[in-house]
DNA sequence: CAAGTATATAACGATATACTCATATATGCA
DNA sequence: TGCATATATGAGTATATCGTTATATACTTG
């Protein structure tokens, strides 16, 4: 693996993009994307956070390049950024799984 | 990949992880421990941190399960937790390093 | 243009978190 | 035992961040 220099700034990169993932309701709203593209409405029923936090929160994943914006209309559909963006969270879905499953015996 | 379900507290156990790791300082740390066992002086010197700060930290992360402690003397030396403790940020380091080159051209 | 709906934003309070300074605890040694 | 060193912790401050309420903006339609 190309190994990277680890820059100070680089740090405060990588330490925002683990912040953006920090957040139980942003997880929330990510995992309500994936099953695809959703207005502002949609994840309100889907999270059950206000409208006001929900946008809050899109607004923050967007200017990160978590989430995509299409307005159409009076209706703002949001949707996953890339393929890659909940493939992290699977990772640490993944790891606790496996911690809490080796605990276990 | 076996999908699982994320209930309310899988999403805050996600995210508490992912916090530990939104922390520029934090980052500092654990990828000082990447070339071994460190005391939390040489930690001082090698991070820049407060030894009070440093301490605090290393108490977090302890208690996550992210580093090991063991005690030599009067000497506390960290360690990696396991060797999948850092691959979660060479992910992102890599997710960041390919968007960066990607913006440029 | 007026009214209604969807989304965004401003202002605010509450809470959490990071950091510092000072001090406590623990260990080794004279 | 007394001192020096390594680490941990208590208390306090500053800042950041979440969530809410109220309001603003943008768009659609009558």
């Amino acid at each position: 693996m190309a190994r990277t220099r680890l820059t100070p700034e680089r740090f405060e990169q990588v330490a925002a993009r683990f912040k953006a993932f920090g957040e139980p309701a942003r997880l929330r709203i990510l995992y309500a994307l994936r099953a695809g593209e959703r207005t502002v409405g949609e994840l309100c029923d889907a999270t059950g956070l206000s409208q006001a936090n929900l946008s809050r929160h899109l607004h923050y994943m967007l200017a990160l390049g978590l989430v995509a914006r299409r307005k159409q209309g009076v209706f703002v559909r949001y949707s996953l950024a890339g393929p890659g963006v909940l493939r992290l969270c699977d990772v640490v879905c993944g790891q606790l799984e496996r911690e809490a499953r080796a605990s276990l015996r």
